[in-house]
Order: structure tokens, then sequence, then C-alpha cells
DNA sequence: CAGTGGTCTAGACCACTCG
DNA sequence: GAGTGGTCTAGACCACTGA
């Protein structure tokens, strides 16, 4: 056995369940530093038989780590000790897109657009307070900071209201292009955090193993006279985003 | 085998797991209601007769929905189906606080004091930027609206700037206190939001048997002339509660 | 006190992957 | 193709809990 992992034992006295006893050491091991972003954890029969344990107690072992995102690897190259990504910090105050957020924090914001055309949807029609034939513009982004993945983005656009977004391609702000390209004058939004587990797709988009906890933004973006031009979804990662709001007296 | 269950089959031609098709299955009961708040689900040993799989996997599979907060109940009683919490959305602008939220939701808000004393604390006096030796009056609350526990929120306030808050003893609305009492005019607040998994101690609070998704605010309430009141760190369950914000242009 | 879920074992077969 | 983790089985003992 490696001689970082020498230490490792486990004990049928104490009350706590054998598998967590080792979760945590390992644990300890990840977070004190002494294995590093790429390093290998023993395979599980090997630790198992070191330990005296079978070998599904070490799994459930690795298993949790797994589930919190800090082991990663499969097949023949075992498991593999991840780096947790650090937190951008977004200050916002007014209505500013991702391109401009990743901007001001001296991040290339790029952009990789899934999907990208015209839709009758009547949900979105109910938001919009439009007929239900009318037409939206449908983007699907997944947008990265300095190449990682941040955010999953649904967004939808009234086309009624700004008929040039019918030609966007998804790439690009999307606010630029409502202001210079639409020359309409954005009059503010309303938008909703909550907290949420990531769903299949934004798991895969992020590169997560099993659903996290992310920030889910609403917003339905108005614009002067107080129609709704905008209504977006994004879900950004919880393990790289934190929100930041000024709050007036 | 129950009617409501009888159903229920895996295929080992199928791709899936079989815990994954049983977890499926499983949902789909929970979600249309055919399951009700309450209702029991059979006793893993059964179901795994029944389907002529081993206990460990249909084990699995509950597993998992316990791990969604669907499922709780342990010992003689089985795995009992639980009812997700409503969410509450309170409508945020300005700076306000827990009691004026819940009040304008039309909901009662109480608070369970777990912790109200003076305290001197190198980290807060770095954050208030203060000498090391400086005294703060620490709050630990849990506050509920109608009865349901919402939030879990660590404060400390500067008594240099706030003496009058040291005879609180923290029940009640504390920017009423500040403004009322200490005659403190308040000046705004720097907000952050994450999203993360709550601590053993929040899942405590909360009533969940793992860590769930939460909004955790840290906010740093100000003074007119700019001099920092107010540390806040709270966790609200990201299960019943709704972050709104209005963006101006 | 009987039945429940929590934990653990020893062993097996599989799909995948990397050397 | 050898080694890895993913899955599954059959069986066992335990602590807890509610009837």
């Amino acid at each position: 056995m490696p001689e970082t992992f020498a230490a490792l034992q486990v004990d049928t006295e104490i009350s706590q369940p054998l598998w967590r006893q080792l979760y945590m050491q390992l644990d300890d091991l990840l977070t004190s530093g002494a294995l590093r972003e790429g390093a290998s954890l023993p395979p599980e029969r090997d630790l198992a038989e070191y330990l005296g344990v079978s070998r599904s107690t070490v799994k459930r072992s690795y298993d949790q780590l797994r589930h919190d995102q800090r082991l990663g690897g499969r097949g023949r190259g075992g498991s593999v000790v991840r780096k947790p990504p650090e937190r951008v910090q977004p200050t916002l105050g007014p209505l500013r897109g991702f391109t401009e957020e990743m901007r001001e924090l001296g991040k290339t914001a790029t952009t990789n657009v899934l999907q990208c055309e015209i839709v009758s949807d009547r949900r979105m029609a109910s938001i919009f307070q439009r007929p239900s034939n009318a037409q939206f513009l449908h983007v699907v982004r997944i947008r990265e900071g300095d190449g990682v993945p941040m955010t999953r983005e649904l967004a939808w656009y009234d086309l009624s209201l700004a008929p040039e977004m019918a030609f966007w391609n998804g790439s690009g702000s999307a606010y630029e292009r409502l202001r210079d390209l639409c020359r309409l004058e954005l009059g503010g939004a309303e938008q909703s955090v909550e907290a949420v587990l990531s769903s299949p797709l934004e798991s895969d988009a992020f590169g997560f193993d099993e659903p996290q906890p992310c920030l889910l933004f609403k917003r339905m973006t108005r614009i002067r006279s107080g129609a709704l031009v905008e209504y977006v979804e994004g879900t950004f990662r919880g393990d790289a985003y934190v929100y930041r709001i000024e709050l007036e007296p």
C-alpha cells in the first residue's frame, strides 16, 4: 500500500459505520492537500484487503466522494482526485448580461449555442401575454468563463417586439443586440433566484457525475414601455458562481 | 402485494440498472399522486421477493428516494412518503428583514433563538475592521414562517456602534431594533447569494435526512456613514424559498 | 418483541478503458 | 487483455421503533 494510505484504518468498535470512518479519513487526505488533483486512490479491491473490510464498504466511501464531485475517473484509470473549481464573484447591480459580467471579471466569455430556432410555445405565449400562435426565438446556450462552463441558459425573445432577433445566431451578448440592432430601450427586469440540484442535462454540461447544488435564475426583461421582451432561465453551477447584489436602504 | 405496487417490474434485458428502473417507477408513483403524504412503501424484503431481485437492489432505489427527501420513516414504521413543502416567494427590493418579508406574505414569523451572547472573534473583528478585542453580539436563530423552519441565521452586531443591542434577547426584528432603539439610520447593504448543500446542523434544523440545496446569503449592512453594523450569514432551504429581485436598467 | 431499515460480507459477472 | 469500477446476489447481524 502506498505510503499516503498506510495510515488509513477503520475500527468496528467505533459506533460510526465503517464506510463513514473511511470516507472522513479520505476527506482529510483531500482537504489537507496530501492528495492533489490528478492523484489516484488505490483500487477498491486493494484498499478493502488492506483494511480488512469488504470491497462494498470501500466502494461506499468512494461513492460518497464521487457524489461530492471530489473523485472522478473510471475504467482502467481507477479513481482520480478532482480539483474543486474556483468561484467567480460578479458584482451585479443593474441589469447586465453574462458577457458583461465576465468582461468585468477579466474573463473571456465564450458561448456554445446548442439550439437557436423560431418556435411557438403555449407556455411562453402565456408568460409573454401573447396569442398562443405568437412566435419566439428560442435559444439554448452553454456559457463559459475562460473555457469553464458556468451556466446553461434557456432564453426566449418576443419576435413581434424584436423581429431583428430572428436572424441572431445565438452568439455574443443578447442585450447588446437588443439595444443596438433592435433599438429597444430596456426598462428593467424581475428576477428570481432559487437553489436547486442540477438536472441530468445540466450535470452533463457542467461535467458533474451527480446532481449538484445550482443557482436557478428566472428573469423577465421588459422594455421601457413595460412590454416583456425576454424570458430567461439560467442555471449557474453553485461551486463556481456567487451572485452579488447591492441593497438600498 | 398491495394493488398500488402490483404493476412494478424490472427487466434485466434493459440496459438501465435494476435499481434505477425501480427508482423511476417509484418516482412516477409519487409524482403522479398515486402515493400521498403518509403512505407507506412495502418493506424492502417484501418488494425484493415480489420483484425477484435482492434486497440490496430495492434498498438502493429506496435510498435514492430518501436522498431526494421524498421518503422518510425508520424502524417499525417502514418507509413513509413525504410531502414536498410549498415555496414562498418574497418580493425583495430594498433592505428588509425576515420579519418584514413574512409579514408581507401574510405569514407569521416566529423565531427560535439558539444562541445570543457577547463575543470577541478575530474573524469578525477583521470583517468589521475593528481591533481584535472588539465586542459583538452574536445571535444564532432558526426563523420560521407559519411554523415551518425557513432559515438558520448567524448574525453579528457591532456593539461599539450599537451598544443597545447588548440587551437584545434575539427575538423579533433586528432592523426595527437598530432603527428605533439604537436610532441608527441604515445606509444599505452588500449581499451575496450562493447555492450550497446544507450543513449537518442546518439539515437537522430543517428536518432533512441528507444535505439539500440551499441559498446561502451573506449580508453586510452599513449605517449611512458607511460603518458596518451587521454581518449575517443565513441559509434558506431551497425547497421552500425563492428570492426575488427587481433589476434596474 | 417483532419487523423495520442500516450495515457488512464474500463472491460473481459485466462493460468499459487504457496501457 | 488485464484491471477498473458498476451492478447484483444471498445471507447475516445489529439498533431502533412502534404496535
